[in-house]
DNA sequence: AAGACTAAAATA
DNA sequence: ATTTTAGTCTTG
């Protein structure tokens, strides 16, 4: 019997689906996207089911109006990891096919690969090409086109650009047309294509145990920096690319350079795409198609790239897979290295995690038991650790930040002909301005922080909501004229390295100073050139940049981080310590980190300093286990905000009452909170948190299964902003 | 979420 | 009386 109804999750944030009548002669199909009407609007949607019978009542159901696909987005396992994620992360289905999709294809665009191609009109064809002698660009056309079909591909590669094509087809002398390409598999003549370098045992090793078996597994490879992961990662692919299957490869949000790139295209010659945000919404359908279709070998992309099909996926690699940005921070809060060790579960293969300072969270998974753990401890060639060093600062003199020792540290290394990076998470000059004579703090109005005072434009801005306004002449409060600074951020640390070290030229690199497009990379490259001696930068020059001549590594202050009430900062700390730690130097120059603190003392910084990430990792986790956190507790953060603070802390304490009194809430469930935010008020709005903790996640999930549609029934629900985090990465 | 619908307030 | 606005309700 032939379906009549279809079941249908629309982009709407609604914990339902919509039932549609088939109108007669169209055939949807389950996966696929439909256009429906939805109120006044029309919406694109995805059949979730085709069935005869619905629980709304007939008479008022309305016909589809199109259907967009005859063949499912996805293939079964896929589908499955997305109906997962849509129940574990809290969010409706419909939203969440709809972030997994390509934006392209949310909006009705075909889904199939299609090939444009020109062709001469009749006019065209009669056009002498001597009447064109001062359009040569448009001749070299006509004449190309003479001989039949050219795709727009095959035009550009020959050097025709689209405008001219534009032209033309204005006059109306050519004229375009669509055609599907057909899928099928990269050419199949793989190759290697480059020398591979030789392997040393323990990358052997790594990589006959991942291997042994194409079946499920997942593997935490964790190498210091610089012991070959990458050269693991591609002798991995290797035998899954000759065995004409596809491989994943996710990698941070900064991590998808050039260098990576070409690292993969060099050594195969199968299609590589990428994945990033810098794509259009064709490219990003491209790449997309280009996994389903076959016709991609090798995609590598950021978070978002893990909802790509594929027709034959053969291993995923996760790398740098501690890194924060593989959990997303709105809409979908979902975590892609967990999501991707679950689609490796579903579609049976391989999943390689590597990093060199794995997450706890990992590194938990790895001693149950339930990862296997590869080590990589050997460096390529004679590299040496860095060496390292904690500045205690307790009663030094200190110059916009930096004490003595460190200044002395900074000029041997200078003389020497290297370079010296500074990392100093606060832009701006000062944090604060305070009055001397009453201390009086400006602060923003409309947030609960202060100004940073920045310098350079002589402004007082607010790094939480857009407000900047002038530098006022005096105390708003008493009026004196004596306004001061408080503390350090970069741009006073990049004005007093001027005047400390007049000979040596500095560089800042901070979100203020790299705002225009491309600057960053003029910059980097600079500093490679060694135009620069000095560079300062806060969390965004952390990451995936080497500077060979870098041999000094300053945390110009690690108190922070290791007195926050994120628990969580003192594990970032240390892996951008060993990061940075990795980076200094080179064989030739053995680098130097160092870091300044009030607490050399605290036993987190002794452990890694002279212990190492391994026995940092090992008593972080103890502590985590003893304060009742993850990975031994199973977090879910409501957070809430509203023009009203009691509207939102009352909203918040009806959400405790629904989680409590529910008949799901076990013994060693906990519900903390409600209590302001971190920051309690943003861009003029209260915000407030609940925390929820639970023993293991079959518990974390059904309680929040059950309480979310409850909250969703609360009037205040729709009077304040809320969302639901489940395992937030950051808990402010 | 977006649009439609409703009641109440502002307009002058 | 008409327009604007704030709040509530519905979507198949």
């Amino acid at each position: 019997m032939t379906a009549t109804i279809a079941r249908v999750a629309l982009p709407v944030p609604l914990d339902k689906t919509f039932d549609y009548l088939i109108p007669s002669g169209q055939q949807p199909v389950v996966g696929g996207r439909v256009r429906v009407p939805f109120g006044s609007q029309q919406l694109t949607g995805i059949v979730i089911a085709l069935t005869n019978q619905s629980d709304f009542p007939l008479d008022q159901l309305k016909p589809l109006k199109v259907v967009l696909d005859s063949e499912p987005l996805w293939q079964p396992p896929l589908f499955q990891l997305l109906e997962w994620t849509s129940r574990y992360y809290q969010y409706p289905l419909g939203d969440t096919l709809a972030n997994a999709l390509p934006s392209a294809l949310r909006k009705g665009r075909p889904a199939n690969a299609e090939i444009r191609y020109w062709q001469l009109t009749e006019k065209g064809q009669e056009q002498p090409l001597a009447a064109l002698k001062r359009a040569p660009r448009q001749a070299k056309v006509l004449t190309l086109l003479r001989h039949g079909a050219l795709s727009h591909d095959a035009l550009l590669d020959q050097e025709v650009n689209s405008a001219t094509l534009k032209t033309l087809a204005e006059k109306g002398w050519v004229d375009s047309f669509h055609t599907t390409a057909h899928s099928g598999h990269w050419p199949t003549d793989f190759a290697v294509t480059e020398e591979k370098p030789r392997l040393n045992e323990e990358q052997a090793l790594a990589i006959a145990s991942v291997n042994a078996n194409p079946d499920y597994a997942c593997y935490l490879l964790e190498g210091v920096t610089g012991s070959g992961k990458t050269e693991v990662y591609l002798n991995l692919i290797e035998p899954v690319l000759a065995a004409g299957k596809q491989a994943l490869v996710l990698v941070p949000e900064i991590g998808l350079t050039p260098q990576t790139i070409n690292r993969f295209q060099r050594r195969f010659n199968v299609p590589l795409f990428t994945i990033h945000s810098g794509l259009n919404d064709t490219e990003r359908l491209s790449a997309w198609l280009a996994g389903r279709d076959n016709q991609a070998g090798i995609i590598i992309g950021t978070r978002s790239a893990l909802f790509t099909p594929f027709a034959d996926l053969g291993i995923i690699i996760v790398d740098e897979e501690h890194d924060p940005s593989y959990k997303q921070q709105d809409s979908l809060r979902y975590h892609a290295r967990d999501m991707a060790v679950l689609r490796a579960n579903k579609e049976n293969i391989p999943i390689v995690l590597g990093s060199a300072t794995p997450a706890l969270e990992t590194l938990h998974n790895a001693r149950t038991g339930k990862y296997h753990h590869l080590h990589l401890t050997r460096r390529a060639g004679n590299a040496q650790a860095a060496r390292h060093g904690v500045l205690d600062m307790k009663g030094l003199h200190l110059e916009a930040g930096l004490s003595a020792p460190l200044i002395a540290r900074m000029r041997q290394h200078l003389s020497a002909g290297n370079q010296v990076m500074l990392f100093l998470n606060r832009r701006g000059f000062a944090p604060a301005l305070m009055c001397h004579e009453c201390g009086w703090l400006a602060e923003c109005k409309r947030c609960d922080a202060y100004y940073t005072y920045h310098q350079h434009s002589g402004e007082l801005r607010c790094h939480h909501c857009q407000t900047q306004r002038p530098v006022m002449p005096q105390c708003q409060q008493c009026g004196s004229t004596q306004l001061q600074t408080v503390g350090v951020g970069t741009e006073q640390l990049e004005h007093q390295l001027a005047s400390l070290f007049p000979e040596f030229k500095t560089v800042r690199i901070d979100r203020d100073s790299t705002r225009r497009k491309g600057s960053l990379d003029n910059y980097l490259e600079a500093v490679r050139n060694k135009e620069y001696q000095i560079l300062i930068g806060t969390q965004m020059l952390a990451k995936g940049h080497h500077f060979p001549d870098v041999t000094l590594v300053a945390l110009v202050d690690v108190d922070s981080a290791l007195f926050s009430n994120d628990f969580r900062a003192a594990e970032r700390l240390a892996q951008l310590f060993i990061q940075v730690a990795g980076r200094a130097g080179r064989a030739s120059k053995p680098g130097e980190v160092l870091l300044q603190t009030h607490h050399p003392e605290h036993s987190l910084l002794q452990a890694l300093l002279y212990k190492g990430y391994d026995h940092f990792a090992a008593q972080a986790l103890t502590e985590r286990r003893q304060a009742m956190l993850p990975p031994y507790t199973y977090l879910a953060l409501f957070r809430a905000e509203a023009a009203q603070s009691e509207l939102t802390e009352q909203f918040l304490h009806q959400v405790r009452g629904i989680l409590e009194t529910s008949p799901l809430f076990e013994a060693h469930t906990l519900v903390l909170g409600p209590n302001p935010a971190p920051l309690s008020r943003r861009a003029g709005r209260y915000r407030w948190q609940l925390l929820l903790q639970a023993p293991d996640r079959k518990t974390l999930q059904t309680l929040l299964s059950v309480a979310r549609p409850a909250i969703n029934l609360l009037p205040l629900a729709r009077k304040v902003r809320w969302s639901l985090d489940v395992e937030p990465q950051d808990l402010s």
